[in-house]
DNA sequence: TAGATTGTTAATCGATTAACAATC
DNA sequence: TAGATTGTTAATCGATTAACAATC
């Protein structure tokens, strides 16, 4: 369970889909799965999954596989999800309206406490049960209540100046909407940049002319 | 420009990322650039942008650099901005309702031309100037128009049938915004599964305890 | 015990980095 | 020409795959 020793970017994005998927054998009643079962289904290879595995510890037991629902547990724990973390948004708009209804930050080790916007029309506006307030009170709202991670739903233009308030308020990590990507030197401070449109062109990418 | 060899998906999902890049310094009237400054802005080495360019011809000029307009018009010609294809969206939900009017589909090259639901309450809803419509005449709107892609914006539930919906009228790239992630042999479909929780979860599992 | 499957080491493969001759 | 920087080959690094002894 120790993340110290470098767990390679490769394994780490891969925690989240055995997590899922295992979730998906559980609500299908499947007590035991061996990582020749597990691989065919996930298109990875055992091998795979069993280094991957074997960063945090040795889960399984030979003859027998993994235990469906420890194995589920601990993988929860490795990521974290078990433990809730304090995260607010920023960029109330059309995006940042539908991140904070539609995604479930509590399955994810998130609970969304704050949302803020620099659009004093939409001050109060309630989404996902949480009141938008300005962007200015956010400097007051960290030293209170210290939140860890920023989802930022905001223009480009707006990206990098954000991100630097957020940091100077002692946010450890961001969940980066805009366009913009954030690059950080300071490795006490995570970022993952999703950038929509550059998934979006891999698409167009793969289609033949 | 021929994607026939093989390229790696390294190479691929970083091409975006000197699209946009590169269109900032446009906007910034830069006109030449050498792959050691593009580099030091976009975290990567001047060795890695060579050999990621040379995949798709020679582009720069020895002692010179990389003209700036030149090398975004050609990246564009590679990822296939320039020609638009034909994609329909499929769950207009609230994430579904959000991507079909917030996302410049036209700047990935792509065109979006139908919206399907299977909600007859919000059937003739228009979003981002399209009318939703149901999801039954998704076949008959397939036979008379072929798009190319589909933007799943649906359940995990209902992820698989549709997909296989999709592929079965033709359509040859879905951009997966369901949680299941879509796995699909036959190499002729692109399958580009976003998965948002998983990209949230590697932000927790960055987070100290 | 025999069979299955792990944990782990070694081999392979692929991607990144370094080096340098070519050349603008 | 001298300086700069590419295109490209070779070296290194890291991740995936294969193999197998350990063991349930």
């Amino acid at each position: 369970m120790q993340k110290s020793q470098n767990i390679s970017r490769s394994v780490i994005v891969r925690l989240p889909r055995y997590h899922r998927y295992l979730s998906e054998l559980i609500s299908m009643n499947i007590e035991r799965i061996s990582s020749k079962e597990l691989a065919s289904h996930m298109a990875l290879t055992a091998s795979q999954i069993r280094q991957d595995l074997n960063c945090f510890g040795g889960f399984g037991q030979q003859g027998y596989g993994y235990n469906v629902k420890a194995l589920y547990e601990e993988i929860g724990k490795i990521i974290g999800v078990d433990k809730l973390k304090h995260a607010v948004l920023i960029g109330a708009g059309n995006l940042g309206r539908t991140i904070a209804s539609y995604m479930n930050f509590n399955d994810c080790g998130f609970e969304l406490s704050a949302i803020f916007d620099n659009n004093p029309e939409i001050f109060g506006l309630t989404v996902g049960g949480i009141a938008v307030q300005s962007i200015d009170e956010f400097e007051s709202y960290c030293s209170t209540n210290t939140p860890d991670v920023a989802v930022l739903c905001i223009p480009s233009s707006a990206a990098t100046e954000i991100a630097n308030t957020v940091i100077s308020c002692g946010i450890k990590g961001i969940w980066n909407f805009s366009q913009k990507d954030l690059i950080f030197q300071d490795d006490s401070i995570y970022v993952e940049n999703l950038r929509l449109s550059d998934s979006l062109m891999t698409v167009r990418y793969h289609l033949k002319d």
